[in-house]
This record gives C-alpha cells, sequence and structure tokens, in this order.
DNA sequence: TATAATTAGTTTGTACACAAAATAAATTCA
DNA sequence: TGAATTTATTTTGTGTACAAACTAATTATA
C-alpha cells in the first residue's frame, strides 16, 4: 500500500506556506489596522458594510464563510465601537438588521490607503499578485465542494 | 492625493482569499487529523519532529514561526497525550529538550495518508499547486523582510 | 566579581475559530 | 390549529494567536 520509506516532510508540504502566509499577512496589517481601531477579522467585516450598508448576521456569515458563533462578538465588538448599528428585522425577529453608521463610513476613507501599502509589502508583480488570487479561489471552490458533497 | 472614488472592495483583495483558503485547509484537514488525535498546529509541530527528533521551544518557535505563547501549553497538550516528552537541557537550564516519543514515531506512520487525501481534494494540478506554494513562499520571503526591517 | 543586560520560557489578557448545546422564532404538516 | 421540525442566533468550551508583563538563568561589562 504505502511506501514504507516515505516520509512526511514539512517542506514539502503545500499546507503549511499558506498557513504561515495568511499569519503573516494578518500581521502586516496590523499595525496599520491598528490606526483604524479593528483586527484583521473585524476589517473584512467592515469592507463588507462599506460595500453592501446592512446585513443580517446570517448574510454576512454566507458571504465571508465566518462562522456565526465567531461574528456574534465580533459584531458586538464593532457596534460598540460605534462603526456599525442594530435595528430590529420586522421580516424575522430571530434577526437583526446590522448597518454601518457615518463613524463606520468615515472609516473606509482612511481604509483605502492601507491596500495601498499592504501591495507595495508583498513583493509580487501584478501578474503573481492576480495568479495568486485566482489559485486560491480555486482551491476555496474545490474544498467548499468537498466538503458539501462530504464525499472524501 | 487619493481618488475620492476608489472603494475598497472585497473581492478585489488578495488577503481574503488568502485568509479564507488557510481557515478552509483546516478545516479540510480537521477530520483526518482527529483519527490521529491532532489539531492542525499540533500537526505541524508533529511533523516537525518527525523529521527533527528533538529540539527546544527555541529551535521549534525559529521553525516554525510560531509564537513561544503558543508553544508553551501546546507542548503540554502534546506531551499529556504522549506523543513528546521533555528532558533537560544540561547546556541551558532555561529550556527544555523535547523529543518524539514511540508512541509520536508510531502517528507519523499513520499520518503519511493524510496529504495524500488532502491533495486530491485541492483540485490542482501539480504545476498549479507547485505555483501556488512558490508563491506564497515568495510572499512569506517579503514579509519577514519587510517586518525585520520595520520599514513601511 | 557584582551588577546590568539579555535570553528562554511562562503567564495573563484579548481576540479569533469552531463544535456542540441551548434558545427562541418561524415554518411545516398531520 | 397544534405539535414537530427547521432556522437564526447565542452560549459554552477548547484551541490557537499574539502582545505585554513576568521569572529565572545566562552572558556581558564595568
Amino acid at each position: 500500500m504505502t511506501d514504507k520509506y516515505f516520509r512526511i516532510r514539512l517542506c514539502n508540504q503545500l499546507c503549511f506556506p499558506l498557513y504561515l502566509c495568511s499569519k503573516e499577512m494578518t500581521r502586516l496589517y496590523r499595525p496599520f489596522l491598528e490606526e483604524l481601531d479593528l483586527t484583521y477579522t473585524q476589517y473584512v467585516v467592515m469592507m463588507f458594510f462599506w460595500e453592501k450598508k446592512s446585513a443580517t448576521e446570517k448574510e454576512l456569515s454566507r458571504t465571508l464563510t465566518i462562522d456565526p458563533s465567531t461574528l456574534t462578538p465580533l459584531i458586538r465588538t464593532l457596534e460598540r465601537k460605534g462603526f456599525i448599528e442594530r435595528t430590529v428585522n420586522p421580516e424575522d425577529k430571530r434577526s437583526r438588521i446590522f448597518s454601518v453608521t457615518k463613524k463606520g463610513e468615515k472609516l473606509a476613507d482612511r481604509a483605502v490607503e492601507v491596500p495601498k501599502k499592504i501591495g507595495s509589502c508583498l513583493g509580487l508583480s501584478l501578474e503573481e499578485a492576480a495568479q495568486l488570487k485566482q489559485l486560491t479561489e480555486k482551491v476555496l471552490l474545490n474544498i467548499e465542494r468537498k466538503l458539501e458533497n462530504g464525499s472524501y
């Protein structure tokens, strides 16, 4: 069955640089986002709201692939910071509608510089960056498909 | 300065699929690693020990880019599970030397199948996988360089 | 060689990340 | 319509992830 002499080597794994890359990326963002009083995940949620203006937790969870039990306290933090606010959902009283506040909107103007600063730190050409984005998106689609089918 | 009409859009960001990709990857690993009684990060540490047999916490931290304050409790867990054990370091009494146990070694045999199963789920050709690995490693090097210089 | 500075590791506190269980509102269906 | 099921969210518990403060041992230096 298995080659007895095959050994797992960290340096051969694709998962490891991917795992590190994500960690290091958020580390790179940290000082810039601290100026906006945001963590990386909070930044992702705010990016969502800068586009969509308002949504329920479910929509957020679906779109961002962030677990509801991670979102609940995170949303509360963003509310406490005054970047989003909740209103009742007349359609469904189990959920609330969260919307970006004026203060939250203002944050978007200051955030504009962040991707530019980050981009210059990655040291990739435009082609390489596009390629990396395309490959990670392909992996995401495939993993999603696998996990939905439950067929390993 | 900034184009007033430029807006940050989630779908244009490279960081977002990278962040998701790392999360989804560990989600994909989870069921396979559960059979080995390991989390993803514990698996990374065990991969290190399967190659190097023994090391101090500092070596682990340097090689894997995992913070010491993350490693301390993680190592304790791996000890409790009987996969690694500690011995005194005669050279430096501040640190201990951790080594893989027989039980930990045995785990390596069972782990051999994991990367194969994962690989088949990613849906990438060998070239694409190599490309993705190479690009993430390039980003890692560049970020590391940036963060060391402290020059934003 | 005593004191200062550094280093290895630990602890504490905050913030994800997610499984599993709980709660409450909506929907289905007998 | 009333009970069973589903759905949206919250809570609880475990495990990273990391900054900051702390401890103990080592090294540098006055």
